[in-house]
DNA sequence: CATATGAACTGCAACGTTGCAATTCATAAT
DNA sequence: ATTATGAATTGCAACGTTGCAGTTCATATG
């Protein structure tokens, strides 16, 4: 009963436009018509804007199957999504974010969610011996990541959030964590600590070392304690009932560093509990990915990462990989936005 | 230099294994070949047994272009993605959700975000006319959701996250609001509580509808005032406001419910920082869906939903949809499981 | 007038799969 | 010995696309 009916449902016995249904209404043979849509440019203008005319008439849209059977193109771009929770929503953002890179082009995003400590190069071998996408998309890498090394070997095209330690090069966008690290410390010496901690987690990650060598350098250049925490395997409950030692303990820091929203939380609710009041006994930064932080801790300062734009750049990076473009060309990093409140 | 090496890697001389290549070694032909993988019974045992090794041996692996040339079936599912933050990590706990289910069959997850506002009919409507998956799951569906009718009139398998109003019946795997509404109302009135509050979102949801209606019904029987706050277009920072002016509120209500993970949030930040102490001043109860609330609010009542769960309960109803099950018996409700704190 | 040139278009095969119709071949019935 | 029966297997066409090798046909060249 609605007036908005879809333009695109055409009159009634509907069969599948194809190349062949094109050819039957231009009275064209089917080569000219694929030759044509293609931009054959041996075409003359005339019979070219009359396929162009139908082709947009009957709504054609080139059959998937068929090309990718041709020419193996897929046309898919795959996510393999890390379990990890540290960044609240990062799935959402990054997925929203890649959506938004690849309308308007023929691809689709395909989303192979991954598990607690499962290896993920069985994913990255079906990926290859199937060429079940075009390209595709990894996070948090390791300095050696196998998957890495997989893709390089089989020249796949492939993108990572997160750097890597191999000689040969390869495509990535990644958070600039040297940096996130150094304008944390600095904060926190400008702001008077003597004896900062940081809260990190997955040692397995070339981010982990990123991170705390730069910590320990800026730390050291700035002649203040630096201590280090590694909350890897601890569940929220078990951060929270670090949070409630810390406020407790003699030797408390006077300056934490966060690199994961989820560990925020619990480490403050613990904090919080035991009676500490963070900006004022202790100093906080934390890494903010989310927009549900800052809600939370108004007056806390942080540095963010923006992740639906990072999935935006790691597809234009990866379709630009799939082209043929040098991986050279398409290393980029992310600059930390610092957000600094009331000084 | 790593012992553990894929074992599927054959020798060297790569093609893809196809049909063809496995009718080659048995020297049977194509058509038998696909035949007896389809479990042929025509064909005698010795020679399915010849077939089912020589694939196996070979790794070969159906390609999926063929088969969909060939049949039209995709074996993609696909999920559109609603850009609602009020469940924090929704997507990655119902992707993995989906993941988990399809693990083993030869379905792949196909995600197609959505943005805010936009109109999500193009979504169906491209998807129904270019036949880009077997079935779709959708969510946060409206009492007449356009999605669902266009889907009904073209007979698309699809389940809903979320019930309907219309007269034919669809699948769905709802959370069964009206419960958690109940529960939660005789949870406030239990606890003394005289004048509550439902703070909740987006009232084109069905959702929405059915708490609400469950919400009044309950309070009503039990004798108690029952307010509403409509929160839907609050940012958080809008909504940490109206926390705090609440707290200064002459009327303030003894009671909370909180639809929403990030409603919530930023409810009792606003309502904290205002001076008043939840579960002393103010009962509140929320729906939980992350671990991270009962992270930050371990004292807090809650009331679950699993959304993982519901990711593989969705999945596993549409792939019985796709098989052409009856709707009719893919209808399932999934019940709320309180979390009481400390009495 | 015969032939070369080139512009504009077309036929055909192939990608990997499936399902029907047809074929082979041994055995049983006449 | 011929034919019918049926079990086991195979050939062929088709799904929609692309790219190469042609073909057609008008015009230019000798």
């Amino acid at each position: 009963m609605s007036s908005k009916t879809t333009t695109k449902t055409m009159a009634s016995g509907n069969r599948r436009v194809t190349l062949k249904t094109i050819a039957e209404v231009t009275g064209l043979s089917l080569s000219t018509v694929s030759l044509s849509l293609r931009g054959g440019t041996t075409l003359k203008q005339e019979t070219r804007d009359k396929v162009n005319e139908a082709a947009k008439a009957l709504g054609y849209v080139p059959d998937r199957a068929g090309v990718r059977l041709r020419t193996g193109k897929t046309n898919v771009i795959a996510l393999v999504l890390d379990g990890s929770e540290d960044s609240i929503d990062f799935a959402r953002n990054m997925i929203q974010g890649i959506g938004h890179a690849i309308k308007g082009t023929r691809y689709h995003l395909s989303v192979i969610p991954e598990f607690e400590g499962q290896s993920s190069t069985e994913t990255i071998d079906y990926i290859l011996s199937n060429r079940t996408a075009d390209g595709v998309i990894i996070t948090h890498t390791g300095p050696r990541d196998p998957r890495v090394q997989m893709m390089i070997d089989s020249d796949f095209p492939f993108v990572s959030h997160g750097r890597t330690e191999f000689y040969t090069p390869h495509a990535y966008h990644d958070f600039h964590s040297e940096e996130f690290a150094a304008l944390a410390v600095k904060r926190l010496a400008g702001k008077g600590c003597r004896d900062i901690m940081l809260v990190i987690g997955d040692d397995s990650t070339t981010n982990y070392h990123n991170i705390v060598t730069s910590y320990r350098k800026e730390a050291a250049r700035a002649g203040i304690e630096a201590r280090l925490f590694e909350g890897a395997g601890l569940s929220p409950a078990e951060m929270r009932k670090v949070g409630l030692d810390l406020a407790a303990a003699p030797n408390r820091p006077d300056g934490i560093i966060c690199d994961s929203e989820m560990r925020t939380i619990a480490l403050v609710g613990g904090l919080t509990e035991g009676g500490v009041r963070i900006g004022r006994e202790v100093q906080l930064i934390y890494k903010q990915t989310s927009g549900i932080l800052p809600t939370l801790f108004p007056e806390m300062d942080s540095i963010r990462e923006d992740v639906f734009a990072a999935g935006g750049a790691l597809t234009r990076l990866l379709l630009r990989r799939i082209e043929g473009a040098a991986v050279e060309d398409l290393q980029t990093l992310d600059e930390p936005q610092p957000h600094w409140r009331s000084d």
